[in-house]
Order: C-alpha cells, then structure tokens, then sequence
DNA sequence: TCTGAACGCGTGACCATGTCACATACAGGC
DNA sequence: GCCTGTATGTGACATGGTCACGCGTTCAGA
C-alpha cells in the first residue's frame, strides 16, 4: 500500500500522490538523530508510523522538548529551512522505531505552488505548532514546575504507568533531574503517585489532572 | 499613494495590488488594544507605520513581549486564526501610533490561494517569527536575567539612551519589576548604565553586547 | 496652590527553582 | 559474586520570583 495513504494528507489529486508516491519511505530507529542544531533543512519530513521528539538544548546541557511529532504530521522545523533559509535550532531525536518520508526541497516547493490541498496540510501543521509553541512558552514563562511535571505524567501515561527515567521527565518539561526528583517525592508523599527505577505509577489521576490546569494562582 | 507601495508585500500581479488597495489603512493610537487572548480572529493584519507590541500574559499579571511588528511586518497571530481556526494566545498593543491595513478574512484566502507572491510573503513571515519564538524559549528556558536585560537595552536604545521604565522592561524580558531593578542597580554599581526616572543611559556599550550574547556558561 | 492619587522606584524577607557535588542503589554482562 | 554504567537521593548554595512595604515625583482637580 502507498505511504500517502497513512499520511493525513487530505485530498490530493492523482499526479500529486504520484509524485509523492515517488518519494520511499525510510526506516529510522529508536534513538537515532535526524538532525541537530546549526544542520541545513534536507527536505520536509512526514512521519507516517512511530514518533519524533524535538528537543531544544540550552548551553548548559539542559534540554526542554519544544514539541512531538505524531503519525500523519510533519516535522515544522524542516519547514522552516527550505521557506525561510534558516538552519534548525533543535535537535530531533526519534523517540520510537519510525517510518518517515523525506520530501526534497525541489518536490516540496512545486507541490507548496500547485497543489492546494498539500498547502493546507503544511500550514495547518504550521498553525498547530506555532500555538503549541506559545503554550509551551507560556508553561515555561509563567507555570510552576509542579504543574508542568502532573501535566507530563498524563501525556506519558499508559494505564496508569509512566515508563520514564527522571530524566527524561526532566527534560519533557524543560527543568533539571534533581528537581524532578524532589517534586515526585513530594507526589509521593502526598499518595498521588508510586515511583520505581524508571517508572511512575500514577495513584491519584484527579488530583494530578488538577494540578496540570492550575493556572498558577495555587 | 497607495499603500501597498510601502509594505513590503513583493511583486504583486496588477489585479492583486487594485485588490488590496481597496482596502483602507486605519490610524491606530498608541497604547490602544489590537486584539485580547481569547478572541477570534477578524483578519489579516499588516503594520504599515508604528510599532505594534505582542504580549504573553500570565495568570498572575506577568507579561513577556512575544515579538515586536514593524512596518512591512504582518502580525502572524491573526493569521494563525485564519489558517487553524484558532483564537488568539496573546495581547497586542500599539507601541506607537499606527497606521495598519487589516485585509478581510476572505480576501486573504483567496490571495493566498491566487497570488504565489502573497503566499510567500505570508510563509516567509511565518518561518520567521517561528524562529523568533525558538529564540525567545532558548533565552527564557535557559538565558540569565543579567543578559536578557542587556539584550533588551541595546534593542531597545537610541542614541545611547533608552526611555522605558523598570515595568516595561520587565515585561520585555518576561521578568518582574524588582528583579530589573536589581540587575539595574547592579549595572549602575559597575558603571555600565546611568539610571533615571523612566529612561537608562547606556554608558558602556561593549560589555553588554558581550553580557547579551553570553549563552550562560559564565 | 494644595492635595490626594497614581506612578516609578528601592528594598528586605521569603520561597521556588537551578546547580554542583556527592553518595547510594540497582541492573546486566562477565 | 564483581564491575560498570545508569538511575536516583540529598545537602549546600546561587539565582530569580513574590510579597509587602516605604519613599519620592507627577499631575489633575478641588
């Protein structure tokens, strides 16, 4: 089956997806760098199967995830590089197996000129990131590391269990591992959660749940 | 004159320019509200004299400057409503009298979908100020207040002097009030600025340029 | 001209967070 | 069982944000 097919693409007339269905998907695996900072854009990247974090690292070491890329969604930062020549500013690291298409630069700006529907999906993606990008700015600008950590628990949860070292959560929520490791002995104390070597284990889903929407005014 | 002179829109096609020449620049006063979190977008909005000031405002009534739009710079913010039917995250507010253009929703769909010049004048502002938020989220994730501040001042000077109080200051940098007059008075203490009622006067410019680009490896 | 309110600024006390330097505990290969 | 790397716990300290003031200036209106 072709790839464009996954790809939530939307509607896009036959000589597009012929084009498209040009382009091979690669395998990438766990763990692996697609780019890193300073690097020139390639191409524009679609993830079609596991999952893409771009992290943003400071100077220091510390690290901040500046957002995730799902199936079906495009990796902005390429973007970036092939509209506006800039070079990348975060390193993109695949968090799972994945299976992406690399659309070179030349196939990315005929189909951004012809085809409308291929327009849409970049700017829709583009529109999505931009406020993902303010929210996190907003997190890190004005949220209190309690809530940014219960936020990170719920989005990293899977029936109750967070399979991450701290960190990991650390960086998800752009703060230092003691810290973290401080915040879930507090959880802990308070019941809310369990920690083991790697893992949490969520016991009070409510209360994190009302942490993560505080708006700071405790 | 027409105003699509000034902007800097590129070479538009002849019926594209009679196009937006219909619409009428607006005069906007200084201080005044271009639009609040949480309201849906009206239209396109491109800044052709002035400066318009975009704010992150926090539950707690601290403010972080977003990004600056000057003349021939479109706020990007309306078009993110536009393309991803999303409301506005932040607060604009005219820096200094304005003269605007505000191009009606469906005008700037079909321009986009009609005119590759508009288009890529739209994507190109929008690459940017992405990268403009990157920046922003590595200086407040990972800068110090002392380079932030030095930053701020050199943007923000003219002729060796800048007229800001402590609180605009503060909101530039996404920090609070004491903070900046601390730092300030610290300044001061070295002999690198002169502070007064509403204004700083920059006496040497060298070492804040160098604090401004410190990546905060001391 | 006086006066009260709004504004701009300085400051001390305190809390939250980041940083550094460790110690400790566990896992997996040998 | 023993090493080595990884995950975690913890104390001491520096920075920055918050709160609660006080003090001087500016300015509109009585």
């Amino acid at each position: 089956m072709a790839w464009t097919d996954h790809a939530a693409l939307g509607d896009l007339p036959e000589r597009a997806r012929r084009l498209l269905d040009s382009v091979h998907p690669v395998d990438v695996p766990a763990g692996s760098v697609l780019f890193r900072p300073g690097e020139a854009a390639q191409g524009f990247v679609v993830v079609l199967s596991g999952r893409i974090d771009v992290f943003l690292t400071g100077p220091n070491g510390r690290e901040i995830l500046l957002y995730s890329v799902a199936p079906g969604q495009s990796c902005i930062q390429t973007t970036l590089g092939l509209l506006g020549e800039e070079d990348y500013a975060g390193e993109a690291v695949a968090a799972t197996a994945c299976h992406v298409a690399l659309i070179p630069k030349g196939m990315f700006l005929s189909l951004m000129d012809d085809v409308p529907g291929f327009r849409g999906f970049v700017f829709t993606a583009f529109a999505t990131r931009m406020q993902n990008m303010m929210h996190l700015l907003e997190m890190v600008a004005f949220q209190k590391i309690e809530c940014r950590l219960a936020g990170a628990l719920l989005e990293l949860e899977e029936d109750g269990l967070v399979m991450a070292t701290q960190a990991v959560l650390a960086a998800r929520i752009g703060s230092a591992r003691e810290v973290v490791s401080r915040r879930l002995d507090h959880f802990t104390r308070q019941g809310w959660v369990e920690t083991d070597r790697g893992q949490v284990r969520i016991r009070d889903r409510a209360t994190l749940q009302r942490l993560a929407e505080m708006d700071g005014t405790d």
